[in-house]
DNA sequence: AATATACTCTAGTAATGTGGTAGGATTAGC
DNA sequence: GCTAATCCTACCACATTACTAGAGTATATT
């Protein structure tokens, strides 16, 4: 399972707020935490990497909250999961920038690369906005 | 990383036997062993994934060793790594059989379903023989 | 027949990652 | 000042991964 419980419940959150969002108060994660099933304590690492990710932005204190920093049309569900899981990569060797140093002679590395794109497109190509209003 | 030292020993290891086998002389583990750099103790386990998967069949007793069962343009990177890896979903939800019972109201299946798809469109397009022969 | 070589099977184990729990500090609305 | 809420960091149980170890079985060669 490449996709951990990090990722998927960053993305059910995400869209959770996208959805119940009603304009002027900030969602709270204990509404979240109710609404999906998922800790509070554990949400609260998990709303974090998604504030760090840039995604969201927190109101301190009572009635306080969570809010998009931009349109969630604009939130790449790609970026949501690098955010979250640190890498989508299948293996070390193509992750990212540190690219194995073998790979040129490297029977497999091919394979492994095409894999890796293959995962990213399918990520990239879609935005939050496509998940919460079905168009995916 | 979805994909372990497993599924990444077991491919190198069939590349292996493919590119030294000598047409007459079962390939021995020590060899793959001393050639990879894998631990000789750890790739028997992994060899008896590709046994049991029906990839490869062995010759006991000295000079034995390990052959292909078939063609190398007859085997599927995909069911190599199913073999070695149980599976590569990227969330037990689209693992095989075990379709999740509310992926219909679920908003994150399709994505899942799509990245798994694109995974396996890739592992299934190509044979050992593609990779051995660098037509990848 | 003896020996050495090589596969077979099963158990154990250290290190790592996953999926949390826990507690207290800080901030802000009322 | 009380309460609701986020913030921060430490800790921990469990599962998985990546091996190590050892005893057993089969067979080619001498």
């Amino acid at each position: 399972m490449m996709i951990s419980t990090k990722g998927r419940y960053a993305l059910s959150t995400l869209i959770d707020i996208a959805q119940n969002y009603d304009g002027v108060t900030p969602v709270s994660i204990k509404e979240i935490s109710e609404r999906q099933g998922i800790s509070l304590k554990y949400l609260e690492q998990i709303i974090a990497l998604m504030v760090k990710g840039g995604f969201l932005k927190s109101i301190r204190g009572a009635k306080g909250g969570y809010l998009f920093t931009r349109s969630i049309s604009d939130i790449k569900i790609g970026d949501i999961l690098d955010a979250a899981e640190g890498t989508l990569a299948p293996v070390e060797c193509v992750s990212g920038s540190n690219t194995c140093s073998k790979s040129a002679s490297c029977p497999t590395f091919p394979l492994y690369k095409q894999i890796d794109d293959a995962i990213y497109n399918v990520v990239n190509k879609y935005t939050l906005d496509d998940l919460v209003n079905d168009k995916i």
